[in-house]
DNA sequence: CCACGGATTGGCT
DNA sequence: GCCAATCCGTGGA
């Protein structure tokens, strides 16, 4: 893999500041999820941050469950869940512990095993253009693809399994902030942001 | 124990 | 653009 050579694996410090400026951070760095032979890399190009103390929307909002228990450890810990009877989502828990906070990885831009997420997301090995824009334009389809499920919930991004590798900072003028998609709850916080102009973002 | 609804997707009108 | 699919976490009885 070619990053391996030129970035490295982000380390706990890189989680555990604070939720937005993580979110904001976590654009085109490159999650890399490690299975026996398979090796999956994408470029993060959509984000959402949530934060249970302040936010209706977020899964912490009502306390600390059995569900969202990672959410409350420091940051660099992988929250999985379930939803709409259907898909997994995938997150990183952000701040310090008992927080409650973390950012939804909504898109990526596929790196790396392309052949093997198109068998994860549509059974078969090739794909045109249109399929490789659908493989990863939205968090369940990122998971999915980098079959990712509940087994993953509370993976150490320390560890070598799942984690990220550093890339530099986006500049300001690349990145664009708006309202998240699909809540009903503190639907006005300006707390997605994504990669201008790149095609593997799920909504304009 | 049971009813409710969701940080989505894809197929059909 | 609209809506069904499909399960399980959550909370109230």
């Amino acid at each position: 893999m070619n990053s391996k050579h030129s970035a490295k694996k982000l380390k706990r410090n890189f989680y555990t500041r604070e939720l937005n400026i993580v979110a904001k951070e976590l654009l085109g760095k490159i999650l890399v999820k490690k299975e026996s032979r398979k090796f999956l890399t994408g470029k993060i190009v959509e984000v959402e941050a949530y934060d249970g103390e302040v936010d209706e929307a977020a899964h912490t909002f009502i306390g600390i469950t059995e569900r969202n228990k990672i959410m409350f450890n420091e940051g660099g810990y992988f929250y999985v869940y379930f939803t709409y009877g259907a898909h997994y989502c995938c997150n990183v828990v952000t701040g310090k512990k008992g927080h409650g906070t973390a950012v939804l990885i909504r898109a990526i831009e596929p790196l790396e095993g392309i052949e093997n997420m198109a068998l994860n997301r549509f059974g078969r090995i090739l794909i045109n253009e249109k399929d490789k824009i659908n493989l990863t334009s939205g968090p369940g389809k990122v998971c999915q693809a980098f079959a990712i499920s509940k087994k993953h919930y509370g993976y150490d991004l320390t560890g070598d399994k799942i984690f990220l590798l550093n890339q530099p900072n986006l500049d300001e003028n690349n990145i664009v902030t708006t309202k998240r998609i699909g809540i009903k709850k503190s639907v006005d916080l300006q707390w997605r942001f994504y990669i201008k102009d790149n095609p593997y973002v799920s909504k304009k």
